[in-house]
DNA sequence: CTTGAACTGTCATTATGTCAACAATATTAA
DNA sequence: TTAATATTGTTGACATAATGACAGTTCAAG
């Protein structure tokens, strides 16, 4: 299918550029809205889900304080404190003062939001391995690469 | 630069399909951040704008409701409400009743609109451009095929 | 023709994201 | 040591998005 037909658009897209730009940042917005409709069973949200995988792991000792947390979600730290009280609320991870630096929160897993990132990543998994069944191996090592490219470029000055 | 060094990771990510959908994802985002950087200079927000260059180029007749705009820009169509809300206050477009249907809201360009978005775009193209020069002809088309083929694959039944 | 279904735009609620400003705390320079 | 600078988390204002409910309108089945 077309991505005019896939976007509803009674004219094509006559910038191949364009087109490729559209491709992408559909795609990317597909896949984190599927992302969202599988995590809500789990009553996650795509950035809770995000929050505790990090915390699973991609920590030195099993803690990451908020300004980390914001730099690996590539998002503003003052998103990480509603983000933060949120998922306190519903149990799933704690603050934890600093000893040594009182302006710091390290952000911990519970038992339970260790529990629950364990079932919900079971899912995520296996949904991640049907979406990317169509890509072979190789053509995912291209594509890689392709998109490393491109983040690169956007990083140069324009 | 890994995609672990891009996203301060401490550790890498294990499971290729994972870092290839992050990679997916992630390039995604960048792009819709590099979109509302660019355009914020204008006064635009990237949906303002998409707004702006879906009534520019994939019309029939110049409008479209709110309706068709929210499936165009794959949202819902409540959130039209505002988006219209902001623009039209802003003066960029009007809202005009349809004869012979008195539940729609056709949206049109106004002048001041169709200047702006003249402006942006041309250095919305420029942008793109640079930002996807790494990409070859050919590969771009192995590209967007590839994530053509990853969409279709969502819409598949889990 | 009337009734019920479908469609359109709006609104409220919730979650996420931006930015700018702020107080508290650490760190660096003089 | 003191003064300037930087960092951390929080807050408020604003924009975007999903969902569910609603009233008004149109359309279709009977």
């Amino acid at each position: 299918m077309s991505l005019q037909e896939e976007l509803n658009f009674p004219n094509p897209v006559l910038n191949p550029r364009h087109e490729t730009m559209i491709s992408l940042v559909l795609t990317g917005a597909l896949l984190t809205k599927e992302g969202d409709r599988l995590l809500n069973p789990y009553g996650l949200t795509d950035s809770q889900f995000n929050v505790l995988m990090l915390l699973r792991y991609q920590t030195e000792d099993g803690q990451l304080n908020q300004t980390q947390l914001g730099r690996m979600l590539l998002v503003n730290r003052s998103n990480v404190t509603g983000l933060i009280d949120r998922m306190e609320k519903a149990g799933w991870v704690q603050r934890i003062s600093k000893s040594g630096d009182r302006r710091v929160n390290q952000i911990k897993l519970t038992n339970a939001g260790r529990r629950l990132v364990e079932k919900a990543e079971k899912a995520y998994f296996a949904r991640i391995e049907q979406v990317l069944a169509p890509i072979s191996e190789s053509e995912q090592i291209a594509l890689k690469d392709m998109l490393s490219r491109i983040r690169q470029s956007i990083h140069v000055e324009p």
